[in-house]
DNA sequence: TTACTTTTGAGACTCATTATCATTAAAGGA
DNA sequence: TCCTTTAATGATAATGAGTCTCAAAAGTAA
């Protein structure tokens, strides 16, 4: 996974950060799957796979990531957040099932379009949104 | 606010719960703003009035009331939840400033319409969702 | 009024996340 | 390569929103 190493590398740079072991950790785990992990998830199958990275700085990577655009963060209001590598994946938004947990990704170009136009008619510069449906699948 | 009194009665009524002053005092202060308070708002504004009603009261009586569907609990990925009465006030979405923490709201009959579509699509019951919208004002 | 059950208040507790601070390790020169 | 500077790390304490506990208080039904 070259491409991780340098996508890493260069976010760092871009930031005056340095590029660390633990850091490389914390994003390859990320990037090793498409779930929605939390930080808890992301801290112990690091340590379960015989690295060590300690909390506090796999909560302070994950916030790296995030800052950097390679990361995007997931607020599904149980109190946990959720994590999830922005590799090769275009825009989405969630589905959730608030029976089981899977969390399913959807993406509509028409709903985009009249956010935009939501935020026009209220003069409002959009930075991110929230689109989340709850229910059971 | 006798109607709002009656509200109240009805909900904990169809829940077999008891009526109490805390759990009034906690709903005419929901009642009293169309501001979107946290937990913390509403105990201090109570306290503030000279009346009494205990933290965990504040928090058992919210979940009392959004669970009657008499208060809407907004996730804002913050921290810390808002409620917001439902007073008069139809179905709508949040477009939250991050500078100012102004919060306005909105609705769109198409894109609740497109959000039922997806659910479809999808083979999902939908139960609740969060649209939310961040940006500058 | 009695007997029973729910609610309340005060404070202890939980749990995700953040802060502190001494130690360790990048990175850029000499 | 070795220094020097400065940022990053690890261990753990602290924070803060929200929940739990349990004895005391207050509804409720008979």
């Amino acid at each position: 996974m070259a491409k991780n190493v340098q996508l890493l590398k260069d976010g760092l740079k871009n930031e005056g950060l340095r590029y660390t072991s633990q850091r490389q950790i914390v994003w390859d785990e990320i990037c090793k799957t498409d779930d929605h992990l939390d930080a808890e998830d992301i801290y112990f199958k690091i340590k379960t796979s015989g690295q060590k990275v300690s909390r506090a700085t796999v909560y302070r990577t994950i916030d790296v990531l995030v800052n950097n655009n390679l990361v995007r963060k997931l607020v599904l209001g149980d109190g946990r957040n959720r994590y999830e590598n922005k590799l090769d994946s275009s825009h989405h938004d969630h589905i959730v099932c608030i029976q089981c947990g899977r969390i399913d990704e959807f993406m509509d170009e028409n709903i985009e379009k009249l956010q935009d136009e939501i935020a026009k008619k209220y003069q409002f510069k959009i930075v991110r949104h929230i689109h989340q449906l709850f229910g059971l699948c």
